[in-house]
DNA sequence: TGTACATCAGTGAACGCGCGTTCACTGATGTAC
DNA sequence: TGTACATCAGTGAACGCGCGTTCACTGATGTAC
């Protein structure tokens, strides 16, 4: 019964061929499934079905897995910004679509996104850091639609960064607030992004009282 | 030479007397100069100066202490926006002022800050939360800053509640941002006071540009 | 095409560590009479 | 005011655990000739 076919695709190999990715993929999974805490080297290794020791054949230490992990939550997030940007770039509630959108993730990836946040998985200063890269790349798909709506007139004229900074800011501060604060445990989705909808309204249109 | 002075202030008693406040300071010490990986129980205990068993008597257990510790910080929190709103309750920059004011408090409690947003800290749903009374009683002191100055007409008319929300998301966006993101690593304060007061202003006016 | 050898990418055992929590205890305090 | 006793708030030892990291190793792969 043993079967003389070769190649069975699931035979496990000594040799991985993409063990960094399986790791990575098994952090995902892992993050997911039972949240933050569960991201042990060891525990993550298990996941990839793999001895915890070989994961240092692709990551320096913990911290560098964990900011592997964190850089491919930026690109995930920067491909749902884009993909949104392009769905939605002449609707006139462009914003609120990209403010929805990245609630949305940070609801779905929980616990990735609390690691895209954290100042103690950042390389020290002076040395180059692919955490920084990953998250200016985000940054700057959402910086380059402010300024295609600043050049069409949907936005005011201005320095493109500051006024993306001050849209991430909002939607970042909203999420987080939502995600973290006892007050919206266990919010509905659709809830929640009323109140994001809401939250781009009032930056779009300004909270003060021009008389 | 031994003092016959009974009542030494400084002289170790076997009851403590306040042992629960000193657990709580000395959590905020270690907060402060080792951050917040170093809030471990034993590590408060030995900082309080009394072995770690003893903590058990004053919290559940470790995470009681770290709630402990974010209602604190939440409450220090209100007071310092309190102040900031006595101080400059008729000022034409008071929303900037207490983003200033916001942003300086996480940068000067950094470890402690971010204990307060901890979705693992709170009390299971159903169950009273003390960290959300807290929360929500920082959120309330600028409820009623906002229901001020909707009232005398500097910011629109509108549900205070949801203005409140989207000026708290603004700063706490921002202020996050600042204190966790590679890119604003290293940020003078006053530069960060700075982006944060823009934030708030784009807020206030609008980003919209109306024809 | 075959072989020797360097290199790569796994394994499993071991190290030392500090953690949260529990337990039986003891010293100090407060109270009833 | 003194005494017996319950209660409170500490102590220190112990438990078991899983962690990150290192090490000598071995199996698999790639390359030079």
């Amino acid at each position: 019964m043993s079967s003389s076919v070769s190649a069975s695709p699931k035979r496990p190999q000594y040799h991985h061929g993409d063990l960094r990715n399986a790791l990575l993929e098994a952090a995902r999974t892992l993050a997911q499934e039972r949240g933050a805490d569960a991201l042990t080297l060891r525990h993550v290794a298990r996941q990839a079905g793999v001895s915890h020791a070989a994961a240092y054949h692709h990551f320096t230490d913990k911290n560098d897995l964990l900011r592997a992990l964190a850089i491919q939550a930026f690109k995930a997030l920067e491909i749902e910004l884009q993909r949104a940007i392009q769905d939605h770039a002449d609707d006139h509630d462009a914003f609120e679509t990209l403010g929805a959108t990245y609630l949305r993730f940070a609801l779905n990836h929980a616990a990735e996104f609390r690691f895209m946040f954290r100042r103690d998985l950042c390389m020290p200063e002076g040395v180059p850091d692919p955490l920084e890269i990953a998250s200016r790349g985000a940054q700057a798909a959402l910086t380059a639609f402010v300024h295609v709506r600043q050049s069409d007139g949907t936005l005011k004229a201005g320095d493109p960064q500051a006024t993306t900074l001050s849209f991430w800011s909002t939607i970042h501060g909203l999420t987080t607030i939502i995600l973290e604060t006892p007050v919206f445990k266990g919010i509905e989705l659709q809830n929640a992004e009323h109140l994001i909808r809401g939250a781009v309204r009032q930056l779009l249109e300004g909270i003060a009282d021009k008389r």
